[in-house]
DNA sequence: CCATTCTTCCGAATTACATTCGGAATTCAT
DNA sequence: ATGAATTCCGAATGTAATTCGGAAGAATGG
């Protein structure tokens, strides 16, 4: 999660302050003295790299959604056939999230809540995310394997609905145990809802 | 979403303008004089009745889930089979929180966020109307319509995530078309994923 | 090497609200 | 009708976001 190269070094002293503490807290009680003095600057200077305090929040998402793009790509190649890549890209979320709760929390409880979040770069970084999870689908349906006459756009719902929605449970609850044991089962169920019938 | 039968008619007026305001403009961006002035009432008069602002936006699922839960077993009244009562359910849902947009984004975006929600009686109202999804699931095993090898847990998250996926997006984003326009194709989706193959 | 501008940084005000206080208005019980 | 309780709220308080004004440091030019 941390050393990503980014414009400032300031900048990125406060995001990842930022990202640790909103992931703690919750964006509601975070403050942003909190956050300056994690890292280690002074309030105003916050406001000298982001506009308030919900545009900070903002920026989290974009600057680190960048980089997990090219990373399950990464972990994508050589893998064969759409529910392959499916299986793939559920193991691969879930480990990130609970690898790093604080970002989930931020993207899957905080940020939605934002007033102009659907107008945000934030919201487009969500949205090429889970792109992936549509062009698996198309794949599929492509080579055979998802059913043609399912509406890729609302299995895409179904998948990342079901995804989003164990995970929130998680980070809600329990984060005690492992968060990917729910990976395969999920896959499975996910799986056969999409397969061509024989 | 008015009307409804309160120990008293100064916490009733505080609670409906909370739904409306909050509703309207999130937690967040709600504040305590906009709700107090909607309401008819003091500032103060507010923390008479509730212990501060988290507080009153937890009643308000509290309240109206306690409501919601007998119509929607009115509704399911008459109707036979696992999977024509999943339908409904889907359907009533959706077309509730078209109906009331402010408790739909009270409830699925701005609750999760609250620090203490999962040890909330808030928390327990929504379990228990979930709940209904895992009793149409196990009765639908039961009748041999579900397959059996399905953990019904599980089921459950695809359906309730796959529906909140919907109404969230919708929330978001359009609120213009209407939102039942996908129960129907929804529907479809989950009951072939969960049907016993013949 | 010094003066000048430009940038970065932040302590100290300012402002916006949530919350609390103290007492006024109203209802209730006798 | 009167004292006691309850309900209500305007004004004060406290906390945290945001802005201001200028200090400290870096870059530029002679």
């Amino acid at each position: 999660m941390d050393n990503i190269s980014r414009e400032s070094e300031r900048k990125g002293q406060i995001l990842n302050s930022a990202i640790k503490i909103f992931g703690e807290k919750g964006f509601q009680n975070a403050t942003i003295a909190e956050i300056a003095k994690d890292a280690g600057v002074g309030d105003a200077t916050i406001y000298e790299y982001f506009k308030n305090k919900e545009d900070l929040m903002l920026a989290i998402p974009v600057e680190f959604t960048k980089e997990l793009i090219p990373q399950i790509n990464d972990h994508m190649m050589g893998i064969k056939g759409a529910f392959n890549k499916l299986r793939k890209f559920i193991w691969w979320w879930l480990n990130y999230v609970e690898k790093n709760p604080g970002y989930g929390s931020i993207v899957l409880l905080e940020l939605k809540t934002s007033k102009t979040y659907v107008s945000t770069e934030a919201y487009q970084a969500a949205r090429s995310f889970y792109q992936i999870v549509l062009d698996i689908i198309k794949e599929g349906q492509e080579e055979g394997a998802v059913k043609k006459e399912i509406n890729p756009y609302l299995a895409r719902s179904l998948c990342v609905g079901a995804m989003e929605h164990i995970i929130i449970r998680w980070l809600l609850k329990d984060r005690k145990y492992p968060l990917i044991q729910y990976a395969d089962e999920l896959a499975d169920l996910l799986i056969d809802s999409l397969k061509t019938r024989v």
